[in-house]
DNA sequence: TTGACGTCTATTGCATGCAATAACGAAATC
DNA sequence: GATTTCGTTATTGCATGCAATAGACGTCAA
């Protein structure tokens, strides 16, 4: 992963990542303008590619374009957070059951188990380090990985992508949270079973039940959401936790936009 | 619809409606590189702000960027498209139940009924002519629009807008291409018969059939895009069929030869 | 004749200068 | 004293010039 989609080592890509850095760590606060001059002399970059760099994370949901110009940080509030962690769900479920719909050779299933029994041992492990923790995410990040690949389609991949930009949004956004919750190994063990059974359900090819699962899997995302909005010590380990706005929104929950 | 997201009266926005529609138009062909600087003469823009418009398109999935520089025409298979519309049906299928679990005031309902009602009439037409199936094409935007209102999730709306870019993934893609099939009527009559039933669903609080339903409902569009794809002659009433490559796909990307 | 290498050109990417516009502040009038 | 209006300033958006790079073509050698 990591392997931005152009990979041209030029300003431009210079400043998307500089600046995506900047941005998750809560330089900026939430709202706030951000000032082209200020900021190409902070990234070191010139204006130009300073601009195409603020378009590229304002599509990707980072920033908000301004009607009359210039870009803000976007802010997200715990409805936000939730229903971004509620649709990679849906997305991941429907990359399950077009993986288990579209299976032809079950040996295409190979990348996918290596994946859950390479995190197999980590969640049976006693006492488990930052280390341990470190390598279950890894291999987290793979099983999804795979799972998207075996969907086979470019179409989803695209939305998927998408969709996880936002870094709470990922599959891995609570797991190194979860590191210090004394409920830890048991969220874990109940992941863990839930990547099995989702292997099993696309190798019998049981798309509804692999897709039911996959949403399932995202759910405890959010319970791990719930968890670190109610402590701000937990919360401040979520990356890009600088974005999310705690305050109730004015508007709440609002039909027209 | 059709608000671009930022109206912003400039170079740039200017550049990115006129280069669309040349893209969905079929004006360059699929795969094909477009240069800078002809394209800008073309649009009455000058480089800066067409670089930009660029950006936006291949965010949008109109356009593919080059590892060496420079962007290219995407083009879509026929698997393409179809997941393209499963999409939107995996996410419309989100919105239904969304709606559904979150209704509060059924009067929140009363546009969504609306639309419905405005197309009642029209899929009871005994003899639609042009006129009329561009009114069921105006109301049926409607009811997708409102639909999504009462689903009330920023994320989904967002998820939702990017998947729709591709104008064939739209929920009127095909609508148009009906218009000329004798079983049009039966058509319309099924697809009205499930607006009915999604905002039934909805009413009654039932998120998994209201789910269920969307998703159906976005099925009518693939199975005419199969008429569609067997009949050069429908296909060119597409908006963007141009960008649909007929033969199958084999891993080479070639430039305009 | 074919392949490889070198040169050349066309195209992209980047920087900077300029103009227009929006926000801010100050002053004057109601 | 408050509000409105005008002026100023800072920031964005746009255009153009320049440099670097990738691709194409031609030539030379095997």
């Amino acid at each position: 992963m990591s392997g931005e989609a152009m990979a041209r080592p030029g300003q431009q890509l210079k400043a998307v990542l500089r600046l995506r850095e900047l941005l998750l760590s809560g330089e900026f606060g939430p709202g706030e303008r951000v000032a082209e001059i200020p900021l190409a002399a902070r990234l070191s970059v010139s204006r130009t590619p300073l601009r195409l760099a603020l378009l590229t994370l304002a599509h990707e949901g980072l920033l908000e374009m301004l009607p009359g110009g210039g870009f803000v940080v976007r802010d997200f509030d715990p409805a936000d957070i939730a229903d971004a962690i509620e649709l990679r769900g849906v997305l991941e479920g429907t990359a399950a059951r077009m993986a288990a719909e579209r299976l032809t050779d079950p040996a295409d299933l190979a990348p996918l188990r290596a994946a859950v029994e390479a995190m197999e041992p980590l969640v049976r492990t006693p006492e488990p380090g930052l280390a341990d923790f470190e390598r279950y995410v890894a291999a987290n990040e793979i099983f999804h990985a795979r799972l998207l690949d075996l969907a086979g389609s470019p179409m989803l991949r695209r939305a998927m992508a998408q969709a996880m930009v936002l870094p709470f949004a990922s599959p891995n956004s609570f797991v190194l949270t979860q590191a210090d919750l004394p409920e830890s190994r048991e969220i874990l063990l109940l992941a863990q079973a839930q990547h099995r059974a989702i292997l099993e359900a696309i190798e019998a090819r049981e798309g509804t039940r692999a897709e039911a699962l996959a949403r399932e899997h995202a759910r405890l995302a959010k319970q791990n959401l719930k968890l670190a909005l109610g402590d701000a010590a937990l919360l401040a380990s979520v990356p890009g936790a600088a974005l999310i706005r705690r305050d109730p929104v004015d508007g709440g929950r609002k039909i027209a936009s």
